[in-house]
RNA sequence: GUCCCUGUCGUCUAGCCCGGCCCAGGACACCGCCCUUUCACGGCGAUAACAUGAGUUCGAAUCUCAUCGGGGACGCCA
């Protein structure tokens, strides 16, 4: 069995591979930061592609924010999207071609096959497992289909999925599959426990698993340094490998950063894009060391000598193999505690202009003044007006964000329903302003009402420069960061007085 | 439910691979003291962990097994 290239003579070749499907996530930082530590280490190259897939969840701006957080964080990529390389495209969606080529191949030696099952057929089987306890599979349907049938439905142009057929085949009888994860040793799957997962989807757009794999392999990829979620999907990447024909990469899978109830790390417990911390002042050097602090991996770490250490000492020290695989926690308090030591080490010139170039940029400045000119009588008023576009910390007192005719708890529900409808709404005035509207009849807020809790929750005050326009500059991430601490903080309240 | 991964102070971790130097070291947070007109910084100190149980061994945080806990995956998302 082979477990990956051992030839050292073989150019490093590493990748991460964010969808654009949001903000920038902190996770792509991290698994970004060892990538590029272990390419830099070994004098290889670091790749940057956009899994861009999914079309239903893609975000036109995502891409270009995983740029700039990413240069912002000093991750420089050898090849990518936007400096190109020898093995381009970089997009995922601009490489449909080859996927289709490749399925065909697969289709062609029976290790893939059509399926017309509709997700709404699977979606009642999927149901009716999870309600007998059964482990939810595809139920085999399409797999044994007779020629005949299969160019009947493709002929009455009945639309399909293309499915990779797990073996056992007839002449093949693997029941297993086994493969080295590098920090873990060997991990084994029984096939039955693998199943026939959808290769290319009925629009044309591979999945996640072919499109992974084929690129891997055309970009020479030599080691895939993902996060620990993909375990289990590794034998079907395996699997896809040895259906090609292909040698397969090393595998190396980083341990999950978790929220402080040690659950997978999610924007509902933590602030997790990248723009919010760039726009709440951490500084991108923090951010990095505190990323290195996760796991271990830098041989003082943790011991009595260096808790604070650069990018670059991280290429020189830095050990991926000594990683630990208890997921950290991602712990603000201490993010803070070091962003405040390299601020403390800053010269007061650098600390002056570091201010200058984020939370009172000059862009920011002038948005937030176009706001207020007509609000202030004199200049000096400004501060009372927008004081909370520079604080970190804003919380309404129950007088203050209650409506008069409701009660404390319905009001609080009414924000939960509000962070969900802004989570996911497109960060504009009429965007936000539709959006919130209609949530507002739906629940029987009046507009007032809706508002004016919003108002309070995001500006401490039920008297403020207008919202929508306030929030927009405010930019979404740290809105949103006000409104789930607020949540959070209330709940905390609520908690107490029991 | 099934499968897989994982388990040292509240949190990040050192030690674990190659058993004794570990009645377990550092950092953050918390608490106390000092400095200080305030706050912060800084200095000093305190509390705090080898998940549990067996086994191997003269000796186990370190090796083995079991149990328990935590997490992840099970999607025409990635």
């Amino acid at each position: 069995m082979t477990n990956g290239l051992q030839n050292s003579e073989v150019p490093i070749r590493v990748r991460i591979a964010p969808s654009p499907t949001g903000d920038p996530h902190v996770g792509t930082a991290y698994i970004g930061l060892i990538n590029f530590i272990y390419a830099r280490q070994r004098g290889g190259k670091f790749v940057l592609r956009i899994e861009d897939t999914d079309r239903v969840r893609f975000v036109a701006t995502s891409e270009q924010e995983i740029f700039n957080s990413l240069h912002w964080l000093g991750l420089a990529w050898d090849e990518g999207p936007d400096v190109g390389g020898p093995f381009g495209p970089y997009r995922q969606s601009e490489r449909t071609e080859i996927y289709r080529e490749h399925v065909e191949l697969l289709l062609a030696n029976g290790t893939a096959y059509r399926c017309f099952c509709t997700a709404e057929e699977l979606e009642i089987v999927r149901r009716q497992q999870i309600a007998a306890k059964l482990p939810p599979r595809y139920p085999g349907t399409c797999r044994h289909l007779s020629a005949e049938t299969e160019q009947a439905n493709l002929a009455a142009g009945k639309p399909f999925v293309v499915r990779m057929a797990v073996p056992p085949h007839a002449r093949n009888a693997t029941t297993s599959t086994t493969f080295r994860d590098e920090l873990r040793g060997d991990i084994t799957f029984e096939h039955s426990n693998v199943d026939d997962q959808v290769l290319l989807k009925s629009d044309g757009f591979p999945t996640y698993h072919l499109a992974n794999v084929v690129d891997d392999h055309l970009m020479q990829i030599t080691d895939v340094i993902r996060a620990e979620e993909w375990i289990s999907s590794t034998p079907k990447h395996v699997l896809l490998y040895r259906a090609f024909g292909w040698q397969q990469p090393r595998f190396w899978h980083m341990p999950l950063l978790r929220n402080l109830d040690k659950s997978k790390i999610s924007k509902r417990k933590n602030p997790v894009s990248l723009i919010y911390y760039r726009q709440a002042g951490f500084l991108p050097e923090a951010v990095i060391n505190f990323l290195g602090l996760m796991g271990g991996g830098m041989p003082e770490s943790g011991g009595p000598v260096a808790e604070k250490f650069s990018l670059g000492e991280m290429v020189e020290r830095f050990e991926v193999k000594n990683i630990r695989l208890g997921g950290p926690v991602f712990d603000l308090t201490k993010l803070k505690w070091l962003n405040g030591e390299y601020i403390r080490a800053m010269s007061s010139e650098d600390f002056y202009a570091a201010l200058r170039s984020t939370v009172l940029g000059d862009t920011y400045l002038r948005e937030i003044a176009s706001l207020v000119q007509t609000r202030v009588e004199t200049l000096g008023e400004f501060g009372n007006l927008t004081h909370f576009f520079f604080a970190d910390d804003i919380l309404p007192s129950a007088e203050v964000f209650v409506p008069k005719k409701r009660t404390l708890e319905e009001t609080l529900a009414f924000a939960a329903e509000q962070l969900t409808v802004l989570e996911s709404t497109e960060w504009s005035k009429e965007t936000l302003e539709a959006a919130l509207k209609k949530l507002g009849e739906e629940k029987q807020w009046a507009v007032k009402e809706n508002f004016m809790l919003l108002r309070a929750i995001v500006t401490g005050s039920t008297m403020s420069p207008p919202l929508l326009e306030s929030m927009v500059v405010f930019g979404k991430a740290r809105s949103l960061d006000r409104v789930r601490r607020f949540l959070e903080a209330q709940k905390k309240l609520s908690g107490s007085k029991k």
